[in-house]
DNA sequence: TATGGAACTGAAAAGCTTTTCGGAAAAGAG
DNA sequence: CTCTTTTCCGAAAAGCTTTTCAGTTCCATA
């Protein structure tokens, strides 16, 4: 049985009260009673109840993230600076993988609030309404991560993904291509699909390439969606010479797609990513790409709700993440 | 606030244990009351409190999960299996990322102990002993996935490293090579490092290759680390044809030297993997590997701790699952 | 040597649920 | 219609900690 404060009071001598004194307000104890509290925790590795701590504070001490896909290298990389905040601020961090699943995501909310999450990361794309009402229901604060929505404001931290992907474009044209397609989301189904096309639209329009307009393909979050993606958009416009892809796994599918057709990627074809997950600079041809800062949309998420929890409210609303272009093996002049 | 079980038992016109019987055991109640709790309940979004509930039942319905690299494509599948086998088995999984860090590990331990999880899973590699006192001391359940622990007899779920390794090298044999290297983990901070090699040993002395025994350059977890273990051994041994590489994320750092250096996968040199992540299938060449059937090690992992937290014992202490040859394209005849 | 104050300590309540136990009401039997 | 047996329900305790409140002890000062 694990031992009670009870049981280290009474090796000690001393009441439960000492005890928990020495626990947090070690000062306001005196020294010999103090030390043999001291001897008694470490005898007996006492180690106070979580649960009859969270009956009295009211706070779990743990922060809930719902991310729509664990094996995705996006959201690993984000996990990792969450994680890094959480152990800075004293929270624990509990994942949960919805697999895009709008059930599940819902049952995760609702343990979330039986165990008394103190707030929670939501990194699963859309802020549907359901979602929200539970949450609102169950008085969470949450923060969004890589995504926003307009409809509910809640706090969220993302990068400006129109001129990101305007930024992608424009230097490919700045290589000189003029026959530019690109592999997006599914406008229907994700949040940064329309900002994405919003910057390649504008990109070409810009710069006088207005016949590019209808050179998009869609694909659904994976590899294999790209690169069928790919196929048929190269079927369609077989006169591409660059290919703007919204994420570095997409990036991946329509290059394996260029491979296997023994296209030369990027002597035909040059092929430009986003997101900058690790896997970017160790596929093959290392991918240009337009790299998000993951680590810190992580960290900074957790900081946010951090802030949200402690003092109600937010000093930013919407916080944006500088992205960077990441210039590698390929894509090349024309 | 949250709503209690007092307001629901206030709002129905009944006494809490009413409410509390309505919650878990519905069939000793009256069906007016019944009915009226269960209004009561909806419309105030009524939710046990956990930490109540955990003092009672002294469980948490919680386990913890131990890794050491959150990043890598191996464990975020393990996660993927483990996390449904919780929701099978009604348990939510806390994810500790210990990024291969002592002080973290043991710290990450204590959070559990304090959080009352009810038992952990461990894939952070080797059982040290320091580690294991801090688990025996909290008494907390403990399976490990995808390592062992010879000294200390822990419940534990993995594939056989040795037989694994000789059939990758087999094949390699099989192909008419001849010059085979490999890509080791160090001996020294792994748990699979020395029967991997052994396994490489036992092929190529069983097949009449002793000169290729020293071939074996040794890189720590990461791809840069496996890509500059590859300049090691090809620059001592530029005779090899075959490059055996203990993990996926390895053969793509080999794979990635060799065409910096203009060397053809499988053209020149055949290279093989282990693990068979998820990226395997996407990288150029598509990976031949070995593979884990990761996602069935996390899920059995969990179904074997909750084994473990009910019964108090466990079937088959250490379980050995199938791993099985992927022949894709990173490999060739000689 | 008394007295005021500081320093320290213990008893008890609160926080929310489950469960045991005893009692009341309803149903059935004689 | 009375007595027994179910069925159903409420009061209260237990589970562990923190914190408030009310002392007690001890030291310094008058």
């Amino acid at each position: 049985m694990k031992p009670t404060i009870h049981d280290v009071a009474r090796r000690a001598g001393v009441s439960i009260s000492t005890v928990s004194r020495v626990m947090n307000t070690p000062q306001m104890v005196g020294k010999s009673k103090r030390l043999r509290v001291l001897e008694a925790i470490e005898a007996l590795k006492y180690q106070p109840n979580a649960f009859a701590r969270g009956l009295i504070y009211k706070k779990s001490f743990t922060l809930g993230l719902l991310i729509p896909d664990i094996e995705s290298m996006y959201y690993a990389g984000m996990i990792r600076g969450m994680q890094d905040a959480c152990i800075k601020l004293g929270y624990s961090l509990m994942i949960c993988n919805t697999d895009r699943n709008k059930e599940r995501l819902l049952a995760y909310i609702d343990n979330f609030h039986e165990k008394q999450v103190d707030g929670i990361v939501f990194a699963s794309d859309a802020m549907l309404p359901e979602y929200y009402r539970k949450l609102t229901d169950c008085k969470i604060p949450t923060v969004l991560v890589s995504t926003h929505s307009e409809e509910y404001s809640l706090p969220c931290i993302e990068i400006d993904d129109e001129a990101a992907s305007y930024d992608a474009v424009k230097f490919l044209i700045g290589l000189g291509h003029r026959d530019i397609g690109m592999i997006g989301f599914r406008h229907d189904n994700s949040i940064s699909g329309p900002p994405r096309y919003a910057g390649f639209i504008r990109a070409i329009t810009e710069f006088g390439l207005p016949d590019n307009t209808s050179k998009v393909s869609y694909a659904n979050y994976r590899f294999n969606h790209a690169y069928a993606a790919t196929h048929d958009l190269l079927t369609s416009y077989p006169e591409l010479t660059a290919l703007f892809c919204v994420s570095d796994e997409f990036a991946m599918g329509a290059i394996s797609y260029l491979k296997d057709r023994n296209i030369l990627v990027p002597g035909q074809i040059s092929i430009i990513g986003f997101d900058n997950v690790r896997m970017a600079g160790m596929f093959i041809p290392k991918l240009t790409t337009v790299a998000q800062p993951i680590y810190q949309l992580g960290y900074r998420a957790a900081e946010k709700l951090h802030e949200l929890i402690t003092t109600g409210r937010v000093e930013i609303r919407r916080e944006i993440l500088e992205h960077q272009l990441m210039i590698r093996e390929s894509t090349r002049e024309r």
